[in-house]
DNA sequence: CCGGCGATTGTACAAGTGTCCAAGAACGGC
DNA sequence: GCCGTTCTTGGACACTTGTACAATCGCCGG
């Protein structure tokens, strides 16, 4: 593997660890076990790699996700299930997912990543729940994408507590009730 | 206004403009008008001062939100059209709140904040939607914490897709039936 | 063998970072 | 006025960070 392959892989692993705005070009360096001048020699600059290797990082951890929840049952609470064990067995890649999102205007680079993210999770979302197109997968989608968001934020920071699978489902059939 | 409630005051601001992170010393010092050395003196260091602001920061802006939700008609629409208005005319302070979330596990400190927040706020939200205790109200206020979340996420990353007021209610409607 | 070229690296540098210190300023009690 | 305490600050220090540069390495065609 050359240095330019450690070093995407060094930035990837260091996305995951450390996150994104607190990752150094030593850290990359350090993680790629490469010399820290390859960086200016492949990529240009330090946040160039970085941003490459969050665009690839994105896109396999989107599929991870996507992959997990295409192997359930389908039903609402198994897919629930799926992403609160996700959030358990991944939270480093989750907890860099927020922080992105926390940066979305400070880091204008990032944008577009997360913008295109949003809605090919929204797509996905829609259609594994059964609403290919239209006005109905528009709605699903998006309700689905915010419940995920949501339950993943309450796992991270207080899964005490936070919600079930089990119980989303029935605060959902509550909340249509009145 | 003493130097100590000077530098308060403009690590808030910090936190709004540049957020949590990635505000320095001397940022803070600049827009308290105030001399570097005067953190020191009074904080100790600057992730104290940081961390005494942020207590008092999250205090507020919960507040703020709190009332604007309850000054709606009580009707759950008019709450997420509420949350909504919120993240357009705050946005700094949502970014903030999501760039904390992404440092939960990597800043040790925040970690209190972040958990009395989510508990505080779901139960406002259980309240604010009719059910006061008991099971109910956990689920409830944690679907509507969920949602909150999610919605925010939403609007801050992609406004063109995101979900209307209407679009949530609809939605909600909609996945309670099947 | 050897010249050339891409790849690699040790090192240096400037800019930025948090913290500390000695010197002074402000203030109140006497 | 005088003194002790508290507050304030300019400046310095050690450290980190990103990047640039010159030297070296490795390899391959001739």
């Amino acid at each position: 593997m050359g240095n330019r392959e450690s070093l995407i892989a060094g930035a990837k692993q260091c996305l995951r660890d450390i996150g994104y705005t607190r990752t150094t070009a030593r850290d990359i360096a350090t993680a790629a076990g490469v010399s820290l001048a390859a960086i200016g020699y492949h990529f240009g600059s330090t946040r160039e790699l970085l941003n490459q290797a969050l665009m690839e990082a994105l896109a396999e951890w989107g599929g991870e996700l996507a992959t997990a929840l295409q192997t359930t049952d389908g039903s609402a609470e198994a897919v629930w299930a799926a992403v609160i064990e996700s959030v358990r067995t991944q939270r480093p890649l989750w907890t860099t997912q927020f922080e992105l999102a926390g940066q979305v205007d400070r880091l204008p680079e990032i944008h577009d990543f997360l913008v295109a993210g949003q809605r090919t999770g929204r797509t996905e979302l829609a259609g594994l729940f059964g609403a290919g197109e239209g006005e109905e997968a528009r709605l699903l989608g998006g309700l689905a994408q915010a419940l995920l968001a949501g339950l993943a934020i309450q796992w991270l920071i207080d899964p005490d507590g936070a919600l079930t699978a089990a119980d989303l489902t029935a605060a959902i059939k509550l909340a249509a009730r009145p």
